[in-house]
DNA sequence: CATTTATTTCAAAAAATCTTGAAACTACGT
DNA sequence: ACGTAGTTTCAAGATTTTTTGAAATAAATG
């Protein structure tokens, strides 16, 4: 037998904290165990193994190992080489602004790209609508146009405003 | 009878118009039926009545009913007077920066509410562990303190740096 | 005030999402 | 190459969220 049996249960700060994760994921409409998950290798102070996750905080081997990957690809979570040890342990990225930005960016990136082009051939729609509505139309695709604009610059805005 | 018949089926520019606002909706975790009534609401050139949500989008009364009653509490539509006529009629709030400042508000405001008394109690928790991992905790918990105060300057920060 | 028209409510159905656990896979140690 | 520990995958199950439709409510009309 190698490595030392996992402590088994919460704390109350690890609970507490977990609590505060699982809120944050679920309002930005990630699944539970992510923060669950996200939430104690924030808290504890050394890296935490895929068993510990499990056992502490009774989930499934499947949730673990999928939520470990999520993580990792937002770049929350990055895995820790411990000597003599098989198992993976994670440790959390702990600056939330690249957190933020990673997140906005694999989230947001894709859906504003596909955007882009949609927004083009309405413009095309619209020219080729009745005089009498078409200026209308103009307006409104010209408001979305900036709205995207917009949202592009989220992740540099928080950068540049937020400076923690 | 009163009132013309609204028009049934959409148009190219409407279907993608509406397509867009659902992509939007559901980045943010909203339901579909959101998008699909916001964005009708958004391409017309004229109010909207919710029968004609019901007719045009083919979504149960059920459903018309209670997307414009959310969408009536983010203040992303209004209730328009149409001379002579009994329905309710709607409009579209077209400056997205409200929307999205409405939208937060309602969303996040609560939320950090609840989250400031709990990272109190994580003070007090961490104070009273072993001196070891004492000073650990409080870095963390300050992390996340700090977390939590961004989290309350995000829709000024986002009026500010987005001029549209 | 009865009737018709419009809207809301809410329990049940449908759909979407998350979780589970067992089997497949990987890679290390002997 | 075999056995073992660790991790991933994925179909089936559980849960949550959304949608539906029918009944209740409200509000204007004659």
């Amino acid at each position: 037998m190698s490595g030392s049996t996992p402590k088994s249960g919460l704390s109350e700060l690890e609970s507490e904290t977990i609590a505060i994760f699982v809120r944050i994921v679920q309002l930005v409409g990630l699944p539970k165990s992510l923060g669950q998950i996200y939430g104690l290798i924030y808290i504890c102070p050394k890296p935490v193994s895929m068993e510990e996750l499990v056992e502490r905080l009774g989930i499934s081997i499947g949730s673990a190992s999928q939520g470990l990957r999520q993580l990792r690809t937002f770049k929350a979570i990055s895995t820790v080489y411990v000597p003599g040890e098989r198992k993976d342990y994670y440790t959390p990225e702990t600056e939330f602004r690249k957190l933020i930005s990673n997140f906005l960016d694999d989230q947001l990136r894709p859906h504003l790209e596909t955007g882009n082009g949609a927004i083009e051939h309405l413009n095309a729609l619209a020219e080729a609508s009745p005089v009498e509505e078409r200026e209308h139309y103009r307006n409104r695709i010209n408001k979305l146009k900036r709205l995207h604009k917009i949202a592009g610059n989220i992740t540099p805005a928080i950068s540049k405003f937020v400076n923690f």
